[in-house]
DNA sequence: CTGAAAGCGCTTACAG
DNA sequence: CTGAAAGCGCTTACAG
C-alpha cells in the first residue's frame, strides 16, 4: 500500500497513529501519499492484532417501536461520541433468534454487547456472553408468575417490595438500567388523586416485571391517601388492548372515574374506548399513560403521561458499558427516575351525579 | 485453540465448514472438542482471508422516527436472512456525519452501504464510496430550488415530469429503492375527487424532491378531473407545521373542502389545526397524508393515507445491494407503489350553505 | 483425507 | 527516529 512511497509499514502505522518519535518530515510525506493512494486503514486487520473492535453490539426488540426507537438514539449518540459503531440486531422477542444474534456478534468480536428487554432470562445471556464481553441490560421484562402478581395485589405493599428487593433482578452478573416503575407510578396515581379522584382503575399491561412494579407503586400511593385499589385488569400492551379494557372497565355497574394505562399506547387506546362509549377525556375519565412517546402529545387530548428519560437511558447504558471495558467489574443496576409530564388527558373527577 | 485436539488448524477448518473431504470421524472429534472448549471461530480474522465480512452498513437519518422505524425492520430481516449483520449509524440530516459514517464503515470492510434519505448528494456518496462497496440509496431528498418549485407549480404537468425523468435521479452509480411519489399523490386527491371536493388545499412540505413529486401528482389529479389548483404551502414537515397550516388554510375567505398533507404527522398536526378552529373532522374538512405509519389508525379520526410498503422498501434495498454484492452492477431505480387506506378522515364535503 | 506453509493487513516490541 | 521480524486467527492452494 502506502509503502511504495519511501518508508517502511511500520512508520506508516507509526506516522497515521500520530505516534510521537515520527519526524515531522516523514510523516508529513506518509500522509501525502495515503491520501494521493486514497488509503484507508483496514481496522478489521487491527482488531486481529490489538484485540479491540471499537464496536458495540446492540439488540433490541424491534426498531418500529416509538419507545425503543428514542433510546437507541441515545446509544448511538453516546457510542459514536466514544468512538464506537453499533452492530444491531433485532430479537422480536424470540428468545432462540436473541441467542443466535448473541452469538453472532460475539464471533464478530464486539467489544462488548447491550440488550434491550431481552427476551431470554439473565441467566441465559450471562451462559452465553459469559466474561467474554461486558454486558448491559436495559430494562428487565421477566416474566411474573401468577403467584407473584397475585401477591403484588394482595400482601402488604412493603413485604413485596422488600421481597423483590432481596431477590435482585435475578442477576448479579451484569450492569443494569431500568427505570423507577414504583415510583413512577405512584407519582402517577398522586397526580390522580390531588386532582380529586378516589375511584382509580389500573389497565396493568402483560405479566411482566414493570407491571408488578407499577402495580406496586399504584398500591403505594393509594395506600398513603388511605384509598382502596380499584379494579386491576392485565393483558397486551396494544391500542387494541386498550380499547377494549377501556370499554370493560367503564362499562361497570361503578365505573372508576381514572385510568392508569400500562403505557402511551394503551392509554391512546383507552381514550378510543372511552369515547366509544360517548364518554368524554378528561370531563367524564381521566387516563394516563407511561413513556412520553412522541405522540402522546399528538393525540387528542394531549395526554399526561409518566416520561422515562429514554435518551438518557441508551446514553447511560453505553456509559456503563464503557465502564466494563475500562476494568470496572463490580455489577450494577441504575434505575432512572421518570418525570410527571401532565397535559390534557387528565381533570378533576365529574361532579357526583345528584342522587 | 482446538488444535489441542489432535489434528491441523486447517483440518479444523475444513471440518468445521463443513468441507467435502473430511473423515466423518475426525470430524466428529473436532466438533467434540470444540464445543468442549467453547470454541467461537473469529470471524474478523476469517474476513481478512476471505475478504467478505458479511456484514451491511446501514445510516439512516434517525432511528426515533416512524417511518424509518418500520423500513428498518425490513432491511433487518432480509440481512439476518442472508446471513449478514448491520451496523447502524444515524446521520440526524447532517452530511458532515453522515461523511464520516460512511468512512468509517469503509474502513471496517463492510461488504455494501445502503444509506436511507441521505443529508449529502448522491454525487458526494459517490465520491466517497466509489467503486469500494455496492451502494444503494433508499428515498432521495434532493434539495428543490426555489425555480423547480415554481415550475412544477405552474409549467404544463407533463413537461415537468419529462424534464424531471430526463435529468434522472442525479446519478446513476448505484441502485435506488423510492416511492412513487406521483401515482400516490394522484390516487389521494383522486379518492378526494369522487367524495366530491372541489376545493382541496395542499400542505406541500419541505422544499425537497418529494414534495416536488406530489405536488405533481396533486396536479395531475385535478387535471384529469378538470379541477383548478387549491392553495399549496409549503413548510417543514412537523406536528406543529401541520396545526399552523391547517389553521391558516381554514381561515381563508373561501377555505377548502380538503386538505392534502405532506405525511401522516403533519396531517395529524393539521386535524388539530382545524379543531382548534371549531371544525369538525371530516365534517366540515377532510385531511389526507402520506405513509401510514403504527399512529396513523390510532389517531381519531383515523386517519386515510397513502401507505408506503415501508418493510418492503427495507427488504427490497437489501435485496438490490446483494444482487451488486454477485456482481450485477447496472444501477436501477425501483419505485414502489403505494396503498390507499381509507379511514375515518374524509367524507364527501360539507354541503353548500344555502346562500 | 490431512498437514506444512504462506498470507490477509495491520501493530508492536526489539534492535539499531 | 526507523526498519526487520514476528504474530493476531483464520483460510487456501500445494503436497503428500
Amino acid at each position: 500500500v502506502a509503502r511504495l512511497t519511501g518508508v517502511s509499514t511500520a512508520t506508516v502505522t507509526r506516522a497515521l497513529q500520530g505516534h510521537p518519535r515520527v519526524l515531522p518530515a516523514t510523516r508529513q510525506r506518509v500522509e501525502e501519499s495515503a491520501s494521493k493512494l486514497g488509503y484507508r486503514p483496514d481496522r478489521l486487520a487491527r482488531t486481529l492484532v490489538t484485540g479491540v473492535s471499537q464496536t458495540i453490539g446492540l439488540v433490541i426488540p424491534s426498531s418500529g417501536d416509538a419507545f425503543w426507537g428514542e433510546v437507541v438514539d441515545g446509544f448511538e449518540q453516546q457510542a459514536v461520541d466514544a468512538g464506537f459503531s453499533l452492530v444491531l440486531g433485532l430479537a422480536h422477542g424470540d428468545p432462540e433468534r436473541e441467542r443466535r444474534m448473541l452469538e453472532l456478534l460475539l464471533e464478530k468480536r464486539v467489544d462488548g454487547i447491550v440488550v434491550a428487554a431481552p427476551a431470554g432470562t439473565p441467566r441465559d445471556l450471562h451462559g452465553l456472553v459469559g466474561t467474554t464481553a461486558p454486558l448491559v441490560l436495559v430494562t428487565w421484562d421477566a416474566t411474573a408468575t401468577p403467584e407473584e402478581l397475585d401477591r403484588a395485589v394482595r400482601d402488604p405493599v412493603h413485604e413485596v417490595i422488600a421481597s423483590l428487593a432481596a431477590s435482585g433482578a435475578g442477576g448479579a452478573w451484569f450492569a443494569h438500567v431500568t427505570t423507577d416503575d414504583i415510583g413512577g407510578s405512584a407519582a402517577l396515581v398522586r397526580h390522580l388523586i390531588e386532582l380529586g379522584h378516589e375511584r382509580i382503575a389500573l389497565l396493568a399491561g402483560p405479566a411482566l416485571r414493570p407491571a408488578v412494579l407499577r402495580l406496586l407503586g399504584y398500591r403505594v400511593a393509594l395506600e398513603e391517601a388511605g384509598l382502596a385499589p380499584g379494579a386491576i385488569l392485565t393483558s397486551a400492551e396494544t391500542f387494541e388492548a386498550g380499547v377494549e379494557m377501556a370499554r370493560e372497565l367503564l362499562s361497570a355497574r361503578v365505573p372508576p372515574t381514572a385510568i392508569v394505562a400500562y403505557n402511551d399506547v394503551v392509554a391512546i387506546g383507552a381514550i378510543r374506548g372511552a369515547r366509544d362509549l360517548g364518554l368524554h377525556v378528561p370531563g367524564d375519565v381521566s387516563i394516563v399513560g407511561f413513556d412520553d412517546i412522541e405522540f402522546a402529545s399528538y393525540v387528542d387530548p394531549a395526554l399526561t403521561t409518566l416520561r422515562w428519560p429514554k435518551r438518557e437511558m441508551g446514553r447511560l447504558a453505553i456509559e456503563l458499558l464503557l465502564q466494563g471495558l475500562d476494568g470496572r467489574d463490580e455489577p450494577m443496576t441504575e434505575a432512572l427516575a421518570g418525570e410527571l409530564v401532565v397535559r390534557s388527558s387528565t381533570a378533576p373527577p365529574p361532579a357526583r351525579p345528584a342522587t
